[in-house]
DNA sequence: CGGTATAGTCGTACGCGTACGATTTAGGAT
DNA sequence: ATCCTAAATCGTACGCGTACGACTATACCG
């Protein structure tokens, strides 16, 4: 009875013809070269059009990183190829993975600064956090590396986001805070990686571990504000 | 000749008066609260006024989070006061760093949101990068752990840096992608720093490290778009 | 006293993301 | 052919940061 929704295919045209104009406008100009209003220009469309395909600006983001994120993978893994030590293609990795952040700024800028909204709404199949699923890559390798004696056993899970959390949070100073002098990337991914995945090496569980991951983390809110701001 | 600028006192005066207004904001409602036109409109002023006392606004917001840098380190150094060990207080101070951060999301936010634009120029003294001063006290606490010999020699200054960068890390992407199902805090921070300080214990220098910090990091500047933005 | 140069202030305008409501459109049911 | 309804589109408007230029106030020089 009502006017009938576009086909699955039409809808996704749309959609794609939205994000090359938004990818195009940001290979040209950076993050702050994509707008709303400029991809509306680019395929003569209203600008709040758009909103009937994507649910804000970020989820167009989204779509970018997800790219930014595959060239990052395709990139680093043809060097992990032929290395058969595990620890050492994890070593490779941190550090390639920092470096691509530091001479890619603009697109570090653009997934690390799109929030976390509430993604599995609008979405195609394609885009929603499967990005994140290359990450499967560091699983692989910790297993293999647990498997063939190389690591102690333990919660690879826990121990792909912790080391990825680390660099990247290497990677972000580096980027975001270009100022400050700081040392070479690699000297500060050796310090942190390094210790890492020789604490994991041999048997024994390294050190005074309490209990692993049993729950995921408490949802976050915030608390009271610090005293000096009232 | 020309007309005299205000004195130091009337000027910093005024920029208390828009300091204090913006803080205010943030404490009511968060990073998005603080606006140039609210707080223009707090102390009866046109928005304008205020570009003759900070360059932008991310210049006020880097005002906050100064002060959000000293409650932090306020609400940390008590819990370190009487540990002895300082690997004791390293692990310390990067459990409670994160789990601050985790609990007040939104300082994490305007903190580590704000860019890195030309610090030095429009600003009083007390705003500068000095806040970043206060990660002396890890200074401090790494010389201290190699002077008696817990820790073994190294380059200080590094070390803070990618501990610091890491445990940011952590904290960074359990504050901006809340949605994940994140581990507890601790058993990531435990991950990273536990093997980090066991790293640096006993006068043997960990493993293969490469020659230490010479150089600063080289200017960073993009490159290449990635493969698929064309 | 009248210029003059500049610190300080302000009005206007641009582009931004997007909330909201009005309008148009397409098809099946009548 | 007409109506109904929801999909799709569009116009308008808000608050935002801030560039730019105009305007005002104030001290000294002549």
């Amino acid at each position: 009875m009502p006017r009938p929704a576009y086909s699955i295919e039409k809808r996704e045209e749309i959609r794609s013809e939205i994000l090359a104009a938004a990818h195009q406008l940001f290979a040209e100009g950076g993050p702050e070269a994509v707008s709303i209003r400029r991809v509306a220009e680019r395929i003569d469309s209203s600008p709040m059009r758009i909103y009937h395909y994507f649910r804000n600006k970020d989820a167009i983001l989204r779509n970018i990183w997800a790219h930014i994120f595959d060239d990052v993978f395709d990139r680093i893994e043809p060097l992990l190829g032929d290395v058969p030590s595990p620890s050492k293609r994890l070593r490779i990795f941190c550090r390639e993975w920092v470096q691509y952040w530091v001479a890619h700024p603009q697109e570090y800028r653009i997934v690390y600064l799109t929030e976390d909204d509430a993604p599995t709404e609008q979405m195609s199949a394609e885009e929603t956090y499967d990005s994140l699923r290359r990450f499967a890559l560091l699983v692989e390798i910790f297993d293999e590396g647990v498997s063939i004696g190389e690591f102690g056993a333990g919660d690879t899970q826990l121990r792909v986001e912790a080391l990825t959390t680390a660099v990247t949070g290497i990677a972000h100073s580096l980027v975001m805070i270009p100022k400050y002098p700081w040392p070479a990337p690699e000297h500060l991914v050796e310090q942190v990686v390094d210790p890492f995945l020789r604490g994991l090496s041999g048997a024994a569980p390294p050190g005074p571990l309490t209990e692993l991951r049993t729950d995921a983390c408490a949802p976050i809110r915030s608390a009271a504000a610090p005293a000096h701001l009232r």
